[in-house]
RNA sequence: GCAGAAGUGGUGGAAUUGGUAGACACGUUGGACUUAAAAUCCAAUGGGCAGUAAUGCCCGUGCGGGUUCAAGUCCCGCCUUCUGUACCA
């Protein structure tokens, strides 16, 4: 009797793929190439969940259904190892980060004594097909040699915007000695000051690298940031969400310091353009093209109108009164700047307080002084109070040269456009509240527009009236006209903005990459690449010094001798030789931008990777991973990838063709019900409320019991009480903290002279009064039909075992109510993977979180479905053992036309639906195809053999098996999917299904090759249809041969 | 507010081009086997009404309309939920 024992089998197989390693992938094949990645983990100590998995299980059945289809697959994987967890808990403990994640990804015994899996035992489990000989860790110095070369790739690139692409530094000094820089068009900082081949010749080589550094792709500058203090670091935009931190959310403040930032500016064309070549959803695309926020328009400036009284900040500046000052403003409606009555600034632009007047100053301090007060959250959740302050200065509008009264208001941001705003109040909703609330004028410059209600918006239907050269434009024609003539001025030009900011590159961590980066002058220097990898240095604490820098400036050993070209000891900085590192790290996504390129090559340490590797797998053909990355890693990985095509590196400028967004699975939390009696103590109409804590009655109720503040009988805690109060009376001499004691003692009523009598006197005063609350219980106690299994509940913690359960439930059973929430260890509702393989295996589990629902939506896990699976597999077993006591049988007689029916219909589905990534219907096919061949009895070789192979992406260790016992002495992974072929299918009849007025009645089996006017004629013929017609004769007969036939009548 | 996705039995979900709504599972109920339990197997299972029964009829894909011989699917207008994003000038 052979059964189906999944545990060994799968151990046996999954010994066998690591010892032949079946799933190495070569950079030389004939066959044509196919890359499937997943977005690597970062290995954390608490280990893989079920939901984890599932991405991974998708891109395994597709790459081993590929390998099946006869390309050559890589299947990666590896670890994105640097991250805050580590870098906390070694803050905590003083553990390395670098054992932390060891033990992490490898298993052990960590500081604290906890015994842990390892990420990498919990996948091998699982039976993934990946190819580990190119695994890759980012905190790995093999492999952060790598991300700091880029860093230098980087530093040495500037965007000449006229060709669209990075090109090398050396090319722009060249150009700089030989024209200087009016001629080029660099993505730059908005402060280059032009100068001449003659001028740069003559700056020292400090100015010239100062200027530099204003046109590098990664530049060091003094940038506002999101400052954390809580966590003693900047954040990304991306990481700072409703103005606090995304992890730990504390509070972020905007704070200027020196940092290293990306260019990405550059690329927002490229990186917007680049949407359409690539087969991304949807929702994923729209979050990356919101977020670089590209629009149209123009700039202008205003000229600030010279006052007589001006202002106080130019007199002390001892400045010309008659120096004016200009207001850029930004733009995407050019065409209304008729309309414009008002200017307004951001509280925080800096000509603030320079152009506001003497008697206006107190109140705009005042003014700027509390919106700086309020946090950047305050700012953003009151969105509805109009609040601002008239400067007391005017602007001169470019066209009609009336005054123009310039405002501050806090709707203005500072960080977007030029931080002010040219208000047109009949065209925008905001300037039109302002306005209103202000009293502003709101002059009418669209023809037959209503806006005594609201701002006119509608761009479609606009026809600029009293606006001069524009009047009965549309907005596109105006448009173009009014920039036409701002340029002709000087006053303006068309401009396109982006709401993408440059990427703050720099982290005050320990556990990151360091920067290749030592500092002459103050100016930062590149080490060469053949030094790299600079390695982090080790330190005492994991924490910023007292003098507030990050964490490697307690390392002692932090300092480059550009002779030995190695890191010494700071003792020898002397600024001559040997000069101090950087002391920042890189963020988290510095690794994981270019990590699915260095897959090709892993183990190359003379370069990147090697460029004929590079060449032949240009870039991942299907990557699966988590939405959350949208405008993270996977805008700064596009980043990259088109920066290393600029340069000549790669081949491709995009790192993923096709991408899939898995859905999450959710946990299903356990929820009990938590009763809190309280005794309560009725006297004489009075309500004196008692509560004895050293009487613990709380106790927990079955879900189906007991509801919300529920008045409950407890008749024998009653008792206990009364006898416990009595002695307590009795005992104490001293009671004066408890008003109902008092009254006990003192009143010596009768029926305080023995307890009998006090018993019954207090028997019907005193009464219960619960309200009940809602506590989560960890999912590991609670049985697949929701019963809470008491005896694991009551020995799992202190806080169950306190709560008491006696009498609250019908036949000493508990249900928990569940309640669908995301998986996680705070919430108890984790189910380990581990534990599904043991008790049901690999195949199981594969099969069913493919079985759950379509992959990119988001489901709730149920343990208790699992057995469907399960048994199917079992089915499956028995299918190939239908021979004597279960032995294994298959014939080499011929298939039946049944059998092969069946086996071409699930060939066409299951590859339909892998193509279509819709592998929870492939699963119910299976199904299908096993309880069919199971009831056609089949054993035929010819159709056991190929089905096999159509599993195998699904229930890789069961298929192995099975392909042994065929007689297969190789490995089932390469074997050549079945080829479907439709003769099997073809039918001679059909089963009609007979509507009347579109409602199904009856079937009736018809040849198929009959004639339209033939089937009608059956039809009708019919006994049938004559009873549901009921006399009436048909008006029309729809008859759509081969699929149904509807009688209208 | 804006953008995107989605609303189908007790539950997860099928129905890919408009053509038999509820595939495949879970759960539930009944039965077989068993000392018993587990496992396994068999049967029933959208709701309602009528009938001993075979069966028949009605209602059913968030709501209200529409197009069509025929609508879960297409069109118009709403409602709800989820996700992302937001004084973006």
């Amino acid at each position: 009797m052979s059964q189906y024992h999944f545990n060994d089998i799968e151990a046996k197989w999954q010994k066998y793929w690591a010892e032949n390693q079946t799933f190495k992938a070569s950079n030389q094949s004939d066959k044509p190439k196919y890359y499937v990645l997943d977005m690597f983990p970062y290995p954390s100590g608490a280990g893989l969940h079920v939901g984890h998995p599932l991405g991974y299980i998708a891109s395994d059945v597709y790459s081993r259904y590929k390998r099946h289809k006869g390309f050559n697959v890589l299947h990666p994987m590896g670890y994105d190892s640097f991250g805050l967890p580590a870098e906390q808990y070694a803050i905590q403990t003083g553990q390395h980060p670098a054992e932390t994640t060891k033990v992490n990804i490898e298993g052990g015994i960590d500081k604290s004594g906890t015994k842990i899996k390892g990420y990498r035992k919990q996948l091998d489990k699982i039976g993934f097909s990946f190819d580990w000989s190119r695994e890759v860790r980012t905190s790995d110095p093999k492999y952060y040699k790598w991300t700091q070369w880029i860093f230098i790739q980087l530093f040495e690139s500037w965007y000449d915007q006229d060709a669209d692409k990075a090109k090398g530094i050396e090319d722009l000094i060249n150009i700089f000695s030989s024209e200087g820089n009016t001629k080029v068009n660099a993505a730059c900082d908005d402060d280059v000051e032009l100068f001449s081949a003659e001028d740069w010749n003559a700056f020292t080589s400090e100015e010239q690298q100062r200027i530099l550094l204003k046109y590098r792709l990664t530049y060091l500058a003094e940038t506002e940031v999101n400052w954390c203090p809580e966590l003693g670091t900047v954040l990304a935009n991306d990481e700072v969400v409703n103005g606090v931190s995304e992890r730990g959310g504390y509070p972020v403040i905007r704070k200027k310091m020196m940092q290293w930032s990306m260019r990405i500016t550059a690329y927002s064309q490229r990186l917007l353009d680049g949407l359409d070549k690539i087969d991304w959803p949807q929702p994923l695309k729209d979050s990356q093209t919101n977020w670089i926020g590209r629009s149209e328009g123009a700039m202008v400036a205003f000229d600030v109108k010279a006052d007589v009284s001006s202002s106080a900040a130019s007199h002390r500046a001892g400045r010309s009164v008659e120096k004016s000052h200009k207001i850029e403003v930004f733009t995407t409606r050019p065409d209304t700047i008729f309309g414009v009555s008002f200017m307004t600034l951001a509280p925080e632009h800096d000509l603030v307080a320079k152009i506001t007047t003497e008697a206006q100053k107190a109140e705009i301090q005042a003014y700027v002084e509390a919106t700086s007060r309020r946090s950047e959250r305050e700012r953003m959740a009151d969105v509805k109070t109009i609040s601002g302050v008239f400067t007391g200065a005017y602007a001169v509008h470019p066209f009609t040269g009336e005054d123009i009264p310039i405002w501050i208001g806090d709707y203005v941001l500072a960080g977007y456009g030029t931080g002010a705003v040219m208000a047109v109040p009949c065209g925008d909703q905001r300037d039109y509240d302002f306005a209103k609330f202000y009293n502003l004028p709101i002059p009418n410059i669209f023809d037959g527009a209503d806006i005594s209600e609201e701002a006119f918006t509608d761009k479609e239907n606009t026809v600029i009236a009293n606006s001069d050269f524009m009047n009965g434009m549309n907005h596109k024609d105006a448009t173009r006209k009014v920039i036409e003539e701002l340029e002709k001025k000087g006053a303006g030009t068309g401009k396109i903005n982006y709401r993408l900011r440059d990427a703050v590159f720099s982290r005050q961590r320990y556990w990151g990459e360091p920067f290749p980066v030592y500092y002459r002058n103050g100016l930062p220097q590149m080490i060469a690449a053949e030094h790299l990898p600079l390695v982090l240095p080790e330190v005492e604490k994991y924490l910023p010094t007292e003098d507030g820098d990050p964490p490697l400036g307690r390392a002692d050993v932090w300092a480059w001798d550009v002779e030995k070209n190695e890191v010494v000891s700071n003792e020898l900085i002397d600024n001559r030789t040997v000069f101090p590192l950087e002391l920042n790290t890189m963020p988290g996504w510095a690794g994981s931008s270019c990590y699915m390129f260095r897959y090709m090559d892993p183990g190359n340490d003379d370069e990147f990777a090697d460029k004929a590797a590079l060449d032949y797998w240009e870039n991942v053909d299907l990557y699966i991973g988590g939405s959350e990355h949208a405008t993270g890693h996977l805008l700064y990985s596009r980043f990259w990838t088109k920066f290393m095509y600029d340069r000549g590196y790669f081949s491709v400028d995009e790192p993923a063709k096709k991408l899939i967004n898995q859905g999450m699975i959710l946990g299903e939390s356990a929820y009990l019900n938590v009763l809190n009696p309280i005794i309560k103590y009725n006297y004489l109409g009075n309500n004196c409320i008692s509560l004895f804590k050293r009487v613990d009655l709380k106790r927990i109720t079955s879900n189906d019991l007991v509801n919300d503040e529920e008045i409950i009988d407890l008749p024998e805690e009653r008792d206990e009480f009364i006898s416990w109060l009595w002695n307590y009376l009795e005992d104490s001499e001293e009671i004066d903290y408890e008003d109902i004691l008092l009254d006990f003692k003192f009143r010596n009523h009768d029926e305080f002279n023995s307890k009998n009598k006090f018993f019954n006197f207090l028997k019907d005063k005193l009464y219960f009064e619960s309200n009940s609350e809602k506590m989560r219980t960890n999912v590991e106690y609670v049985r697949s039909n929701y019963e809470l299994d008491l005896d694991k509940f009551e020995n799992s913690s202190l806080i169950f075992k306190a709560l008491k359960r006696k009498k609250l439930v019908y036949n000493n059973k508990f249900f928990v109510r569940p309640e669908i929430e995301k998986m996680s260890k705070s919430k108890y509702n984790v189910v380990n993977p581990d534990d599904i393989c043991y008790r049901y295996g690999a195949d199981t589990l594969r099969m069913y979180e493919m079985f759950l629902g379509p992959l990119e939506q988001a489901k709730p896990w149920s343990t208790a479905g699992i057995t469907g699976v399960h048994s199917f597999l079992k089915k499956m077993w028995k299918l190939y053992h239908t021979g004597a006591e279960g032995s294994f049988k298959v014939t080499d007689e011929a298939a039946s036309k049944e059998n092969m029916k069946t086996l071409h219909k699930t060939i066409k589905k299951v590859e339909e639906d892998i193509e279509n990534f819709s592998f929870n219907t492939s699963v119910s096919t299976f199904m299908i195809a096993v309880n069919e061949l199971t009831a056609q009895k089949c054993s035929a070789r010819d159709v056991l053999e190929p089905l096999l192979i159509l599993i195998s992406p699904y229930a890789p260790h069961i298929a192995e098996e099975l392909w042994s016992k065929l007689g297969h002495s190789e490995s089932i992974s390469e074997a050549a999917f079945p080829v479907f072929d439709e003769s099997y299918l073809v039918e001679s009849t059909k089963e009609y299904p007979i509507s009347f007025n579109g409602k199904m009645r009856f079937k009736l089996e018809l040849p198929l090759d009959m004639s339209k006017d033939d089937i009608e004629a059956a039809v009708m013929a019919h006994e049938k249809t004559a009873h549901y017609l009921e006399g009436r004769t048909p008006k029309k007969v729809i008859v759509v041969p081969g699929k149904i036939i509807n009688i209208v009548g």
